[in-house]
DNA sequence: ATTCGATGTAAAGCGAACTTGACTTTTAAA
DNA sequence: TTTAAAAGTCAAGTTCGCTTTACATCGAAT
C-alpha cells in the first residue's frame, strides 16, 4: 500500500517527532509507515485524515496488492 | 470504532460466510467486526469499501475513541 | 418436533502493527 | 568545520487483527 504521509507532512511543515507526538505513536511508527514497511491500522488512517484534513483515501493509495 | 457492516451486508443481500469469502477473511472475522469486538486493518477497510461500492468514512465511523 | 442455514461464543495460536532504547547518518546553519 | 536537529537503522518486546476448530443458539421451513 503506497501513501503520501512523508508528502503531506513536508506539506504541513511537521517533523517526524512532531506528527508521532500528534498522532501519540511513536517516532518510529511514522518512520516505518513513511518507508511503507507497514500499513496503518484504521484508527491511525482516521488520525492522519484528521489532521492533514483529508479522506484517508487521499492519503493511502490501495491498488489491491494482497 | 463504530461501523455499519451489517447494515450494508443485508443490503447488498451477503450472509456473514459470502462476505468472508469475498473479502477473503475468516467468517469469525466479520463477526467480531459487525460486533465492534476489534477494528480492521486498513486492508480490510478498503477491501470493505470496495465491495460495498463506498467509501472507508462510509463504513466506520471514527469518533476519536483513542 | 425435527432439521438446517445463519449467526454466535470460546480459546489457542500466529504474524503484523506498534513500542522502546541505543546508536548512526544526513543536513544545514553557526 | 564543528554542532545540533532531523532522519534513519537495528533489534527485542508487547499488543491486537485474524485464523482455526469445535460447539451452541436461533428462526424458519418442513
Amino acid at each position: 500500500m503506497k501513501n503520501r504521509i512523508k508528502e503531506l507532512r513536508a506539506k504541513n511543515d511537521l517533523t517526524q517527532d512532531q506528527l508521532a507526538e500528534q498522532l501519540e505513536v511513536s517516532r518510529q511508527t511514522i518512520i516505518s509507515l513513511e518507508r511503507e514497511r507497514y500499513n496503518p491500522s484504521i484508527i491511525l488512517a482516521f488520525k492522519l485524515a484528521k489532521i492533514f484534513n483529508c479522506q484517508i483515501e487521499d492519503i493511502f493509495i490501495y491498488e489491491g496488492e494482497k
